[in-house]
DNA sequence: CGATTTTGACCTGCGC
DNA sequence: GCGCAGGTCAAAATCG
């Protein structure tokens, strides 16, 4: 469906601090499309490694999906191959609360949907998104509160490396600044 | 007609 | 070891 294919989006993240930890700040300066607005930014960062994650899963793409009843033998030998010697691998991520109407914020890259799953607690499902620039494998998943259906949490994992896709936002200044803020 | 979404199956990690 | 919950894939469908 996409209800929020397009939309002006005039979006400001108030402050986003992770060094202090003192988030503040009611006072959007430049907010008012659409009566979105995003009150209070909660951005939490996981536990972080900067590891660049070997390319995962292949899964068995020549000629034969799931269909035979034989070939899941080696679908399972492609996919769960793991080098020897692995740590385990964390990738950093981080979450966005923001209120909004719509589940998607443009945030000016151009992400293809790839999944959607129902969470246990939540009522809404949560979509799962990956950018869709040549090279970069930047994940993201979008979620809706249950107890307020208002808050939308966009999980990022990963970071982008290339420009900007959409022009014309100054949501893209936030996004430079993230990536500025972000030490990996 | 290409790019993107939909959607069910499949895989993996974790808790019991 | 099994089942559940979360995450991903890929074929079909849909959109621009």
């Amino acid at each position: 469906m996409a209800a929020s294919s397009g939309f002006p989006m005039g979006n400001s993240c108030n402050n986003m601090d992770f060094s202090n930890g003192s988030l503040q700040g009611d006072h959007t300066s430049l907010n008012g499309f659409l009566g979105l607005r995003t009150e209070k930014v909660h951005v939490l960062r996981d536990q972080e490694n900067p590891v660049a994650h070997h390319d995962h899963k292949h899964r068995n793409s020549t000629a034969d999906h799931r269909n035979s009843t034989a070939d899941h033998d080696e679908a399972r030998l492609l996919l769960g191959k793991t080098k020897k010697g692995e740590k385990k691998i964390k990738k950093p991520r981080y979450a966005f609360q923001t209120r909004s109407q719509v589940d998607i914020l443009d945030d000016g890259y151009r992400w293809r949907k790839y999944g959607q799953k129902a969470v246990k607690n939540n009522k809404f499902p949560r979509s799962y998104y990956r950018c869709t620039y040549q090279g970069c494998h930047v994940k993201k998943q979008v979620q809706r509160l249950t107890k307020d259906e208002g808050i939308v949490v966009t999980t990022y994992e990963g970071m982008h490396s290339h420009p900007i896709d959409k022009p014309s936002d100054n949501f893209e200044h936030i996004l430079s600044q993230m990536q500025i803020y972000t030490p990996f």
